[in-house]
DNA sequence: GTATTTGCAAATCGTTTGCGGCTTG
DNA sequence: CAAGCCGCAAACGATTTGCAAATAC
């Protein structure tokens, strides 16, 4: 099953991961898969709530695994935009403040997506 | 030119509108104009900064005029998923709150985005 | 042998670009 | 005539789907 591969793969690449990603990883590792594959597999780790979903500013959807305790927890990234690393992070008072806001405007099913992105201190030492 | 019509039909819908719905709008409008022409309205239009642009759920790029208080000046949106209206909000917790965890982690050029979304009070009723 | 998984090729879809034609000053 | 605007047609890049072959149970 190339279902363990995919998986491997995003749990090792250890960050924010696009399909085309995963599956370049994948040939550059001499597997064989298909890229349809990948992205059925991608698609599924994350409707089973096993991997979050990020869009980056170029729109690309990209994955990565989470663990136990994030799944199904509510809480927000902080993406390193150079090498896709990741910090899951919390802030309570910005929930109470989205759907106050929503409140006071008379909006209901409040939804909201916020993500951070910076270059991690890695990323910016290697900028040398 | 048709500058003038994107503008006007952007600055009539009053929410935000993927470039498509703008083409739409027009040609139903009787107006003549080509998809590319409205696109590239769009992109001048936000990198003007009059216009502002969100990425909807499905990945579109949708635009809204913004006035001039809204120009240049860091905002976010309260979206109405149904019919595109927004209110334009802010919350200097939350942008406190980004670069609190940001500097915390080690990340450096930190850039967030936060869109909240809902249904506005009118497409709530009109949910009858 | 029936259900599931796989992957190629083709189709979608939003968006961008090449480029010749038209407009304007 | 030169500069800018238009829009058709083609190119693009990410993602999805049809479908038949390969595999699993």
């Amino acid at each position: 099953m190339q279902g363990s591969a995919v998986r491997e793969t995003l749990a090792d690449a250890g960050g924010f991961r696009s399909a085309q990603d995963i599956y370049a990883r994948l040939r550059a590792d001499g597997q064989s898969v298909g890229l349809t594959t990948v992205y059925r597999h991608l698609q599924a780790l994350a409707d089973q709530g096993r991997a979050d979903i990020v869009r980056n500013a170029e729109g690309e959807v990209t994955y990565r695994m989470c663990g136990e305790a994030a799944t199904s927890h509510h809480h927000h990234h902080l993406v390193c935009r150079a090498c896709g690393r990741a910090e899951e992070i919390e802030g309570p008072a910005v929930e109470r403040w989205a759907r106050t806001m929503a409140e006071k405007f008379g909006y209901t099913e409040v939804e909201h997506t916020v993500e951070v992105f910076g270059t991690c201190a890695a990323c910016t030492a290697a900028r040398a």
